[in-house]
DNA sequence: GTGCGTCTGTGATAAATTTTTCACAATTCT
DNA sequence: AGAATTGTGAAAAATTTATCACAGACGCAC
């Protein structure tokens, strides 16, 4: 545990000069498709390298393992942090603080989230999840639950300027089975929903899929049950050191697909943003400078 | 031999519907830092995932491997492979996108948000302000405007768990003059404002301010005018390749506030927390599983 | 070339671990 | 209530690891 620094790759080169033959032959080896080779089985590393078995073993002991599990355990920690971070990874955000303070601990963490979900994420299916958002000729619903209401909110306050004919609905408001009336085959439900999923959300989303609509579910790792009945799922990564859930990572998706369905629609966008200005700009409700 | 295209990961998503609880589990466990813990032993894999080594060793089959080894010896495959081929993987966050999608662009930038605004970031004044929200001798009350009224919102419903004493205030809204009627001297205003900065929210600040209360500011890097009469001022970079502003960074600061007060307040909190869970439980407003 | 010490491979074996499989009970979903 | 899924505990099978003794190979000095 003293030496989360020093790789075993580091190790290895560090002493490859000091090592026999068939022992630098092995230490090549190795090194040759890192960390790969190690992760195998004994027998076959000894045989990629054509050495002997207790060759092997003899070496790994020799820098300072218990065993061939024991090397091969560690191996696989490296391998793990190099996943998290392409970029270096021990950095502190808030350089003022130290790592432990839960500035630090909650960014690392948001950061992991982020680049776990976009890794995961199928840019097809996002881009198709926008192109649904963005066509105008279908109603749009933007649906949110107890705590997701924020998210949707926010999508809708964004889509209101960038295209008409949308509907905000909460569904833990009882007036929400209104609306559906209204839904016709083809319209887009936006759903945010995530742990710990909400019943309404679902009867709503049911409901919707029975009426023909299209659905682009937000959801979390474990994915809400309404999955199986959206065209388009998108799947955050929101775990952070608290008792609650992150929303910054589908804030990031959502503020990202803001951004996309404003570039599909922008010939029709900038006249209404332009006209907003001019409002803002009248009733004086905003400053321009401090 | 014949499936050099389709990975693993790739495999185990796909079929991500098809899969039950426990392998669904597994799955993601599996993804979770992938490819890592799947070259580790089978039963270590199974306890990490939280399920049965034989669930582990049924759905290894069901994904077409001859048993665990050989699961082990395709993911080696999988992993010399990623590292011979150069880069352009680690370059960009959503690997089958290209990096001038919107996708890598705008979490680029994000990304940086991040990384600047936590730089500039002052831990102690943060620390400060998280003491004075914590505080419930003082009525709490969060202010947001026409946009940041999500965000507002969002802190808004964590705290109503974590602390008594509070109240939402919508600076757009033309009843807030009421509020300020009750506030008392030492009270806490926690106020979102960001560009365009608007009148009411730093009437509303002022007004506040001459009532002996203390200001909590969240703002962006042009920084309100409400700033000059703040105690602490927390400073967030929101520039991302869009019409809009970013609110994703905005975010991760209210999250982390959120997770510290409930640690000061931890105490009191758990009880609220239990309760709220029993009255969820007692609703079925939620469900449990998928 | 000889001799010497070190290094390495062989083949075998024992020990340890890991994998696989079973039947049955418990749980959860429908 | 019934069906499907999952966990338990155990045991057997298979594989892997660790060691050993010894013989051959090699480098090197004389």
């Amino acid at each position: 545990m003293a030496d989360a620094q020093e790789t075993i790759s580091d190790r290895i080169q560090h002493q490859l000069d000091a090592l026999t033959r068939a022992e630098r032959q092995l230490a090549l080896s190795i090194l040759e498709d890192y960390p790969a080779s190690g992760l195998g089985p004994l027998t076959a590393l000894a045989k990629g390298a054509n050495v002997s078995v207790p060759t092997v073993a003899r070496m790994v002991q020799k820098l300072g393992f218990k065993g061939y599990p024991d090397f091969q355990t560690q191996l696989r920690g490296e391998l793990r942090d190099s996943a998290k971070s392409p970029l270096a990874k021990h950095e502190t955000w808030a350089g003022a603080a130290p790592s432990e303070h839960i500035l630090n601990r909650f960014t690392d963490a948001v950061i992991d989230n982020i680049r776990s979900t976009l890794a995961h994420l199928n840019p097809a299916a996002f881009d198709e999840a926008c192109a649904l958002v963005a066509d105008q000729s279908r109603h749009l619903y933007i649906v949110g639950g107890r705590i997701t209401h924020t998210l949707a909110d926010y999508l809708f306050m964004h889509m209101q300027v960038i295209r008409p004919n949308l509907t905000h609905v909460r569904s833990t408001s009882n007036t929400w089975p209104h609306y559906l009336l209204n839904a016709n085959e083809g319209d887009v439900f936006v759903i945010f929903d995530v742990r710990r999923y909400e019943n309404n959300t679902l009867k709503l989303a049911q409901m919707a899929r029975a009426r023909g609509a299209r659905i682009v579910l937000f959801t979390d790792q474990w994915r809400s049950p309404v999955h199986r009945l959206a065209d388009v799922s998108l799947t955050c990564r929101i775990i952070v050191p608290s008792a609650w859930d992150s929303a910054a990572t589908t804030m990031l998706l959502v503020e990202t697909m803001i951004s996309a369905v404003q570039t599909l629609n922008w010939e029709s966008t900038k006249d209404r943003m332009q006209e907003l200005e001019e409002m803002f700009d009248s009733t004086k409700l905003f400053r321009k400078f401090t």
